[in-house]
DNA sequence: CCGGGAGGCT
DNA sequence: AGCCTCC
């Protein structure tokens, strides 16, 4: 669960962290102190720390690293069954520390957690008097359950390191400092079980959006944490510490512009600017071009940015976006937990596949892998009431034939899609010109891949013969003549189960609610005002999402780890949070937004099913 | 722009 | 169906 950043970034290198290299760590402790490289195809993906010393950096071809340093250990890993296991293990361990379900993943090693509900309960209790004494409720019902800890600091790096101003500015920012110290000790007291309970360490960032979370999460890398302390706001003589932070990054370092995004802003504010165009050597180094230099270039607005980054298939609002981001905003809400994921896909490259036998070959063993994941993800095994729990491998794998009929499906995904990337031919000059663009064509999915009675084998075969090679001919007419460099096999379109909601169990739902018996208690007495009791949702004299966007509570973040999060408002926030505005929960079980005062007729809706 | 994913938007 | 983004 280490994140891991090597010195000398590639230009176009995203981070990759040493995920990979922990989870065969965490399963041969002695590699640990060995430089371990981890291999797909002809490229490292990722090395731990070890390797690194040694000049070792991921996606770097196999053969460099192997002269570099021979005694380097190398292990591949190109299924990715145990690293999803792994993820998954770790992502259900931080999700038991939420109270509200906001746990989002990024790709198999990095968590948002929205932690604002905790941060405000413990806010509250929290003895103004005696802060070095005090103790962090993990619980509502249980008030035991918790640690102490000295309030009066942060604990872990903070960015900047030193503050400044020791002295806060206003009372709300007051308050803040103090939400983002309590998060910067729940960031630890959850870094320090993941590596207990789970053996894995873990990098964390705490601020109050997906966005500063993340980067400052990186700030200090393996097995650390940072808190992006305030001011969040500039004031006179002051530039806010989100301004000074964002600044100083590469434009297509902030997570949302990606490599086509920076390279038109970077087009766009080095050739408008004419100081910046006078030193630029072209085909030299690529021109570095920071936030700042973007925030600050010649009429910058979210308007010029949308033209900047328009384009075919170009999202609407892009421009707005990106002007947030580089401005330190982002109000996107951390995602609820998901039972199911959206698609599952299983992939393979190749330097040379140009027969319809080859490719018959790897249909059946990637549709076969698909099959075996679809049992793992999608399907639920019902041990009477206890704990829904998912099946490990060995069980899928044994699905061969007699499973036992305990097994239910979550979801069943409605479309099948085949993916190829066909290698261009050659230029008349003899060169390769490389291109990464795929090709795909769906299908409806047959309905006997979700049969449980028969093998893995057989159903993977019919699926090729019945599905996949029609959708191949599609896509690939001719019988010979093309090349891929990769064939991909995924099922989307989930449709769940009568017995699932998709943002997590039915049981689990009634386990959220069955803790929340405070917030239940607020909402009943308002019901009795309410005309609500048991008819309609948000709809009748609905208060609406005024505000919203206003006092919506904005992520801290803990990186990699998890990301806490509240409130980040100027000013209404936290003032007086009775009654100074409508208002609106989030539903603890899909999420939505709702009035208070039909807040118990939605959670009935949930407990009943459709 | 390497690798095996996954998600969101148009 | 394709493109972009993230890891």
């Amino acid at each position: 669960m280490d994140t891991c950043k090597k010195v000398l970034e590639r230009k176009d290198g995203r981070d990759y962290d040493c995920f990979y290299a922990s989870v065969f760590e965490a399963e041969n402790p002695a590699l640990k102190s060995l430089p371990l490289a981890v291999q797909q195809k002809q490229i490292i993906v990722t090395c731990n720390y070890e390797a690194r010393k040694r000049g070792f950096h991921k996606l770097q071809l196999i053969r460099e690293a192997k002269i570099m340093c021979p005694e380097v250990v190398i292990v591949l890993a190109e299924d990715l069954t145990r690293f999803r296991d792994a993820s998954k293990a770790l992502y259900n361990f931080l999700k038991d520390f939420s109270w509200n379900g906001r746990v989002e993943k990024l790709g198999f090693d990095e968590v948002w957690m929205d932690v604002t509900d905790i941060i405000d309960y413990n806010l509250d209790l929290l003895n103004g008097n005696d802060l070095l004494n005090s103790f962090f409720h993990l619980s509502k019902d249980d008030p035991t359950l918790g640690f102490g800890f000295d309030g009066s600091k942060y604990i872990g790096h903070t960015y900047p390191a030193v503050a400044e101003r020791t002295q806060p500015q206003d009372s709300a920012e007051d308050v803040l400092c103090m939400r983002l110290r309590l998060g910067s000790h729940l960031a630890q007291h959850i870094r320090h079980q993941l590596e207990e309970r789970k053996g894995y360490t873990a990098t964390v960032g705490i601020s109050t959006s997906k966005l500063l979370s993340k980067l400052v999460g990186s700030v200090n890398k393996p097995k650390a944490q940072t808190t992006l302390v305030p001011p969040y706001v500039s004031s006179e003589g002051l530039e806010s510490s989100v301004t000074t932070f964002i600044d100083s990054h590469d434009v297509g370092k902030i997570p949302g512009i990606g490599f086509k995004a920076a390279h038109k802003i970077r087009e766009h504010v080095l050739h408008r600017d004419p100081d910046f165009d006078a030193g630029l050597t072209y085909g030299g180094m690529k021109e570095k071009v920071t936030v700042r230099d973007v925030r600050l270039s010649t009429s910058m607005s979210a308007e010029s940015l949308e033209k900047v980054l328009a384009g075919p298939g170009s999202p609407h609002g892009l421009g707005y976006r990106v002007w947030c981001l580089i401005n330190g905003l982002d109000d996107s809400e951390v995602g609820q937990v998901r039972s199911v994921p959206k698609q599952i896909s299983i992939e393979d490259s190749y330097i040379r596949l140009d027969t319809v036998d080859e490719v018959l070959k790897e249909l059946r063993m990637l549709a076969k892998n698909l099959i075996k994941r679809m049992r793992l993800d999608l399907l639920e095994t019902d041990d009477d009431g206890g704990e829904s729990s998912f099946m490990n491998e060995s069980e899928a794998d044994q699905a061969d034939g007699r499973i036992s009929n305990r097994k239910r499906w979550l979801a069943h995904p409605k479309t099948l899609r085949l993916t190829t990337r066909p290698r261009p031919p050659l230029n008349p000059d003899g060169t390769r010109t490389r291109t990464f663009s795929r090709v795909s064509r769906s299908a409806p999915l047959p309905g006997f891949v979700s049969n449980l009675q028969e093998s893995v084998d057989a159903l993977a075969a019919k699926l090729v013969t019945e599905a996949l090679v029609p959708l191949f001919k599609k896509l690939h007419p001719e019988k010979s003549g093309w090349n891929l460099s990769l064939v991909n096999v995924a099922v989307t379109n989930m449709a769940d189960t009568a017995s699932d909601k998709k943002s997590a169990t039915g049981r689990d739902i009634a386990r959220m609610f069955s803790r929340q018996e405070d917030v239940l208690k607020e909402w009943r007495s308002e019901d009795r005002d309410a005309s609500s009791g048991t008819g309609g949702g948000p709809s009748s004299n609905s208060v609406e999402l005024v505000n919203r966007g206003v006092f919506a509570d904005a992520p801290v973040g803990f990186e990699d780890g998890m990301k806490p999060q509240h409130s980040m408002a100027a000013d209404e926030d936290w003032g007086d949070e009775e009654n100074s505005v409508e208002q609106i929960s989030t539903c603890q079980a899909c999420g939505s937004a709702v009035p208070s005062f039909a807040m118990p007729a939605h959670q009935r809706y949930h407990l009943l099913g459709d």
